[in-house]
DNA sequence: CCGTATCCCAGCCGATACTG
DNA sequence: CAGTATCGGCTGGGATACGG
């Protein structure tokens, strides 16, 4: 990995006019920090779920979609925990507890999760539409190429 | 996947009080969509090369950070022009000549990218300083149970 | 120039079994 | 309860070669 120069222009911008610019190349600006975090399949719902409270982690696994593993869980909250967005808070009682938390970096980033979550949903007609469209070219085609 | 319930309270916001909510469990709120688009290893830079204007493939190609290969490339826009985020015009010559750009969509994504970028900007420092010090804690464990 | 097709490896992730 | 350890399948993605 490594870049030059990276830039994002808005359409109001003026031509060239960078509204992102990257002066660390080296590490890409660290948007793939936060982008591997929430590109791994379950943190996302993680921050979710501990957004609304503190929560044991039995108790999160079974209110997590679909069911995460066990073991998926332990490292998705562990990655979360090194990065400081999870406190973990382990009570020495038999049997053991485990509480997990957002920290005050955890919750910031609930906003932009919300943000991502409203434009997700405003939006999710649009892209439906436009698979279909994209599904039913290509379908159109290949019986053009059998015809 | 499926679900019972999601919702996420900001730390202002009274307790148990839903940001988001989920409706349609069965697609999980749409963000998986959007997530997966955001995680796979580059169509957010192909997004942000894009926001400043009309690309061809090779350009593009060259552009993006840490030379992504081309079979990659193509399957990432493919993705992207399915999904109704960037349009792609065929101009008929010889050779032929592919050129790549937003659509309306794919701008107003940007500015969610852009909202990413600056979290990960502003709070970088923090989520370096979490991780030397989760991992320092981690050599000292381990230093303990070796002495 | 702009792809598509094929091969292949590295890693993610689930299932399962075992500890404190 | 809250993990760790191990195995195995699946998939992402790079390298390469070829086609229009």
């Amino acid at each position: 990995m490594s870049a030059g120069h990276t830039a994002i222009t808005t359409p109001g911008a003026a031509e060239g006019e960078p509204v992102i610019s990257c002066e660390t190349p080296q590490d890409e600006c660290g948007v793939r920090d936060v982008l591997d975090r929430l590109g791994d399949k379950w943190s996302v719902y993680v921050v979710v779920e501990l957004a609304s409270g503190v929560l044991r982690f039995k108790e999160l696994q079974r209110r997590i979609h679909g069911g995460i593993s066990q073991r998926m869980l332990t490292l998705t909250v562990r990655r979360l925990e090194r990065d400081g967005l999870v406190k973990r808070t382990v009570h020495p009682t038999v049997p053991p507890q485990v509480e997990y938390e957002l920290t005050e970096l955890g919750h910031s980033l609930t906003h932009l999760v919300k943000t991502l979550a409203d434009w997700s949903i405003a939006h999710r007609p649009d892209i439906a539409a436009a698979r279909r469209a994209y599904d039913g070219r290509a379908a159109q085609a290949e019986a053009g190429a059998t015809r």
